[in-house]
DNA sequence: GTGGTCTAGACCACT
DNA sequence: GTGGTCTAGACCACG
């Protein structure tokens, strides 16, 4: 799996994280429907993070009818996932940029530095994607 | 005051929102060097929160050197402050902007949308600034 | 633990009380980095004191980096806290001896009357070291 | 007057500082009874510090019976005076001795390092007396 | 009036 | 179980 937990300071809680990342995963086309997604232990003893907190991240997303749990095998990706992860990508993420542009704003930074700041980062966010 | 508290749904703590826009408030000189800002019960009452929440606030803005305990009168704002305040809030947005689209990134959304999405709101926020 | 909290007569407060004997307790090896201090319920029972104030040290101990926040688990003693703490503690003590020794020449007390008080008292408390 | 108040963080109340402060000035002789001491207005113009803050001083002098006001023309300080300081400016020094000490003690601070930084801070302090 | 500290007890996120 | 945040309301020291 690719997720990249950070179990910061001030981030989302690590459940979120998990379930954001699954959400995008599978709109990238990374997961299929039909597909079985990592075991609760397995993922947790990947991630380093508590099973629990795994299990309640699959709860989620089985509640958002993304996966659902099949007897005896596991969690499998749902045929509607698709549609509905692709959809809740775009949301959630405009849904950020436009928190952090408002609260750009609300500072009183002048427009221009504003985007001057989104420019450089996107440039930078680009050039070296992930860590 | 101007201050806009969302009231913890998954937001910010309350405390840290304060903080925030109070630096934001100096950064734009709102308040100047050697005037007092407006007191815990009174901005408590305000923003409709606990004073304990806006003295914890208080109690934060005190150690980053922005504001300067007087005993007995209130706080006043330091003449360091406005440095402190400019730097601080260029870093906290660029830091939050640089957030928001690494995620984005790391979603897969592809970056001709996101660049589609970030110039959307952009537009937006500068159409009608604050809400 | 050991702590000998003094119920706020016109003492440092509780608080502050708490911070100072953590971390003398960590400067004399009692917590070892990668270890868990007692936690804010228990120190609180033992203090008789209540939990968010045994909390509020601990968040003062976390800015000072002495210990570390681990979700869920409890308050990690750092790498760095021996250091740290060592330093801190030489450092706490040498200006309250200061002050008070500066306090006590302030009084105009006679040199050598300080001092027999000074020989007394450090006798008096080495003979029986706590109470 | 010769009254060193230090405003800082966490010494104690102004109004205490300048009890002590009369105590000791009495007990070294400075005033003899009968002296009037300075007004309210006067000592608070001298010192910056809010007249309520001295009369609130006063008041506990006059509590102490150090001083007693006289109608019309002040407060003086009472024949008494001279052996209740004396008396009352020893075992103020010596409490707060016996405090640090009990404390550097409790740090477990080893006894010779104690002793060491006390030697230190009683020449430091003898050399150069008050600032 | 101001800020500072404390107790009390609640709910949340995480392990 | 852990710490983190919040509301509620009290008392204190200071101006």
């Amino acid at each position: 799996m690719f997720l990249d937990i950070r179990p910061k300071k001030n981030d989302y809680p690590i459940y979120e994280q998990i379930v954001s990342q699954v959400i995008f995963g599978i709109a990238s086309g990374l997961y299929e429907p039909g597909t079985l997604i990592p075991s609760v232990r397995e993922l947790a003893l990947q991630l380093q993070v508590h099973p629990n907190t795994v299990a309640r991240a699959f709860q989620e997303l089985e509640r958002l009818e993304v996966v659902e749990s099949k007897r005896g095998r596991g969690m499998e990706v749902t045929a509607r996932a698709p549609v509905i992860c692709s959809a809740k990508r775009q949301e959630k993420i405009r849904e950020r940029i436009r928190d952090v542009l408002r609260e750009a704003v609300a500072s009183a930074l002048p427009a221009d530095e504003i985007e001057q700041l989104v420019a450089d980062e996107l440039r930078r966010v680009n050039g070296k994607p992930l860590r």
